[in-house]
RNA sequence: GUGGGUGUAGCUCAGCUGGUAGAGCACCGGGUUGUGGUCCCGGGGGCCGCGGGUUCAAGUCCCGUCACUCACCCCA
């Protein structure tokens, strides 16, 4: 027997109608901000990812799907979805209108790491990109978006953490300092290879012993130069006018390089050690990175698998999926052909409709239509046929009464209202 | 890549210090030859993850292997 690959995952009914509302509901505040749909491919040129996300990152470096196509090209599955918009952005010149380019996608993204509680090899994200400004008002619309999104997902437990890594002026001073201060911490080998690769990576460790040993060192925000401060203050100041809460969290560090100033991310406590629901920033790099002219850009990707966990983490009620109103249960042959006619009509009248097959009993019809949590059953036999009725049974109170087959579909439209 | 836990019916699981396979739920049928939910009765379904070893005898003990799962690293 064939099963799903390692870390990946069917969607099933009835369970996968929640799966479609979340990501609706995650997007919502979004599309009512004005951001358009985009979609790119699930595949991008290898070196977009390795120049955009870091060839550093463990992203790059240890977790893409790459493989040749038979013209030779090296692609690779997304690891993450900005990289691919800001390729579209730039190669359709989106940025020679007006700005900021407002832009939300949905899709799978695609990372090989080993699969754990809310950690997936296949994963859906939904995000959004503001593209073509560093104006902090855009920082915090993008910010509360999330705050929104989660909400209309039916969150609450949540929380945004929220710092800024500063940027080009002021970042390589402070990563030296910082690397200064590492380098006489008692650490094991892989982490002093971090500390030159990516020091700031090494703040964000979870290892209690190690952090007990981070207690003095020097951090990002007392270390921002000018315009990076006015712009974080400018940020918390739109932040809490948008009535968004938020807690400082100055050793937050994300995956990606691209990130410049604002930087967040949002966390659950109920997922185990995954917790972070959301995640984001600024990223005032990527454009140029890419080849592109400089474009400051803002966003944010949610995982919507991991707002499912949250969900059911805190008891929020499943999602009900449609409701069958009328279930039809046919005795015989003709019967059957009657009411499959029947069904038709009532689902091109808007009405939820299913009918018993395959020449059930009636026993077992009736309860297939108590099971599909229709308001009635319409019951038509050999008597039935014979005076031009069927039965109509509300499954609710059991009364039974005889209704004209020619007017059965406006009857039940009626009683449906 | 590293470590822990778990693999028995479609699902959730029981099965003691070894003695030849069970429950609940689900599904199908009957009780009610044209009426669901509750109830009662019946039925289908399992190479006990796979391979080897110990033993008169292995779901049970030992070794290996694979899968799933949780955690580290890292991230949504």
């Amino acid at each position: 027997m064939f099963t799903a690959p390692k870390g990946t995952y069917d969607l099933l009914p009835p369970h996968s109608e929640e799966f479609l509302a979340v990501r609706a509901a995650l997007v919502a505040p979004a599309r009512l901000a004005g951001y358009g749909y985009i979609e790119t491919p699930i595949f991008e040129d290898t070196a977009l990812f390795a120049r955009g996300v870091g060839e550093s990152t463990d992203v790059v470096s240890k977790e893409m799907y790459t493989f040749d196509d038979k013209g030779g090209r090296s692609l690779s599955l997304r690891p993450e979805g900005t990289a691919g918009v800001m390729r579209a952005v730039l190669e359709h010149h989106l940025y020679a209108g007006p700005l900021p380019v407002k832009l939300w996608a949905a899709g799978p993204s695609f990372r090989y790491e080993r699969p754990q509680a809310g950690r997936f090899r296949h994963f859906t994200q939904v995000d959004i990109e503001a593209i073509g400004l560093d104006d902090p008002t855009l920082d915090a619309e993008v910010l509360a978006l999330a705050d929104d999104g989660f909400r209309a997902a039916g969150l609450t437990g949540f929380r945004l953490l929220l710092t800024s890594l500063g940027d080009a002026a002021c970042r390589p001073a402070y990563r030296k300092l910082l690397q200064e201060y590492l380098r006489d911490v008692d650490l094991d080998e892989d982490t002093r290879r971090r500390v030159e690769l990516n020091p700031l990576r090494v703040l964000d460790d979870k290892r209690a012993q190690v952090q007990e040993q981070l207690a003095e060192a020097p951090l990002m925000v007392d270390h921002l130069c000018a315009d990076c401060a006015a712009h974080y203050d400018v940020v918390r100041e739109r932040l809490a006018g948008l009535g968004v809460r938020w807690a400082e969290a100055p050793r937050l560090v994300r995956g990606l390089d691209y990130y410049t100033r604002t930087t967040f991310e949002f966390v659950h406590d109920g997922l185990g050690a995954q917790s972070a629901i959301g995640g984001g920033g600024r990223y005032d790099g990527l454009s140029a990175l890419l080849g592109g002219p400089d474009l400051p850009g803002v966003g944010w990707a949610l995982g919507v698998d991991r707002v499912l966990l949250a969900r059911r983490a805190e008891g929020v009620p499943a999602v009900e999926s449609t409701r069958c109103a009328v279930f039809a249960v046919p005795l015989g042959e003709v019967a059957t052909a009657r009411l499959s006619a029947v069904v038709g009509a009532l689902r091109r009248a808007g009405l939820a409709a299913d009918m018993a097959y395959g020449g059930r009993g009636l026993k077992g019809a009736m309860k297939s239509a108590d099971r599909s949590g229709a308001a009635y059953a319409v019951v038509l036999g050999e008597r039935d046929l014979a005076a031009g009725v069927a039965q109509v049974k509300d499954l609710r109170t059991g009364e039974q009464q005889a209704v004209d087959l020619d007017s059965l579909v406006t009857t039940l439209q009626e009683k449906l209202q």
